[in-house]
DNA sequence: CCGATCCTGTCAGTCATTTGTCAGCTTCTC
DNA sequence: GAGAAGCTGACAAATGACTGACAGGATCGG
């Protein structure tokens, strides 16, 4: 799951994206608008964290032109200015979710979960795939009931499947889902995780599309 | 466990978070209302103990404030007018105990210790780890049932993976709840922590979920 | 007030696990 | 059957965790 972090406040920034990689989240910091404007164009979030007070372009502004370009991922506003009012014109521009600094940090990701799961269609924490259970919160996978030690980036990689298992997911995607953009990571990095997983959890849990990517679940 | 005593009478305030220290919690004081509700938003406490009439934001009208945001630590409440339509209104406002003055602080501790143990869903005060016996109240460690010396920090540390042992607890949380948001410790803080416990413990009493974090108790 | 003792954070070195890459292999598609 | 796409075992690099030593600070007893 990535998640952009728009916060001009480096302290705050810092405390958000702390808790967000601790909820199990890879996260970018942006500090103005105007380069959240640039990034929200040609990369894809699964959540974005947006402050109303940055600089060069206001954070209400940003919210409602990305909205108006289609950009549908979840926006979650921070505002110090916690008045109904402005609340309610947050979500108006199409915010998802709206947290009035200043606020826990869990309670941030707890909400920041909740979104990528509402987002995703699903409102459940804990799912289940035949014999295998995924508990996105506590991080645990079972097979047959009995708990499998799955990797850090292994628990990213089923998480993201099993939050998109309406749809193929292309290696691309995932390569940019569990790494930043930055890393350049060949694309067999994904085949081997993919591998390592199937061992763990059973052949038939992930589906290989061939030429498209990989699916969860049993296909006919 | 950090404690947030918020009272304005310096002199209740000292005796309170001494008590609260004495019994193991990390405790932050605050003398009024506004302070309250700024911290309140960007930290996480595991207990509030919320005097009433404090300045510049009344008491009940502050918890009331949190419980409208949706935050759910504990609030023991302490008021000089212990009417019984003050209490009623007090808990219907959200909170979840309440202590008239004057009172005795052995009261007060035991009642905070309870708070806690059943905001983290456990009523028994007396826990069993195979052979490690955990007392929250008397905050003794029996191995074998010997008493093992365990150090303030230790303890703590350990009750918290207690109160939380359904899940992983990351080391930032951890960094969080040990110690106070300000204090700037490494990471490495709490595997020096974890490693004197297991030495004292055995070594399978805390689990490691490398990238995850520390779980309690034995997994197959 | 002073010394002794204990607690605890930091550092550095070591060890273990995770993960990316490569190479060779299998499977699928046309 | 040839080429592309995907799979997988082996290895090495990167990362994360453990632990012994040490020192500053707190605490306690006198």
């Amino acid at each position: 799951m990535r998640a952009r972090v728009v916060e001009d406040d480096q302290r705050i920034a810092d405390l958000v994206s702390a808790a967000l990689r601790a909820a199990g989240f890879l996260t970018d910091m942006i500090g103005d608008g105007e380069t959240a404007w640039f990034h929200g164009g040609t990369e894809d979030y699964d959540l974005v964290i947006l402050d109303l007070g940055i600089p060069r372009l206001d954070g209400l502004t940003l919210l409602k032109r990305w909205r108006a370009e289609g950009r549908g991922f979840p926006i979650l506003i921070l505002s110090a200015r916690g008045t109904w009012s402005e609340r309610v014109e947050g979500i108006e521009a199409g915010a998802d979710d709206y947290l009035p600094k200043p606020f826990m940090v869990e309670e941030l990701t707890a909400r920041a979960r909740a979104l990528i799961r509402r987002a995703a269609g699903q409102s459940q924490a804990l799912h289940q795939l035949g014999a295998i259970s995924v508990d996105l919160n506590r991080m645990v996978v079972h097979r047959d009931g009995l708990p499998v030690a799955v990797t850090p980036l292994e628990f990213r990689l089923l998480a993201y499947l099993l939050l998109n298992r309406d749809r193929t997911v292309a290696p691309p995607e995932l390569l940019d889902h569990l790494y930043g953009t930055e890393d350049g990571r060949e694309a067999n990095a994904i085949e081997a995780i993919i591998t390592r997983l199937r061992r763990k959890l059973g052949p038939s849990v992930i589906q290989t599309r061939r030429g498209f990517g990989y699916t969860l679940g049993a296909d006919p």
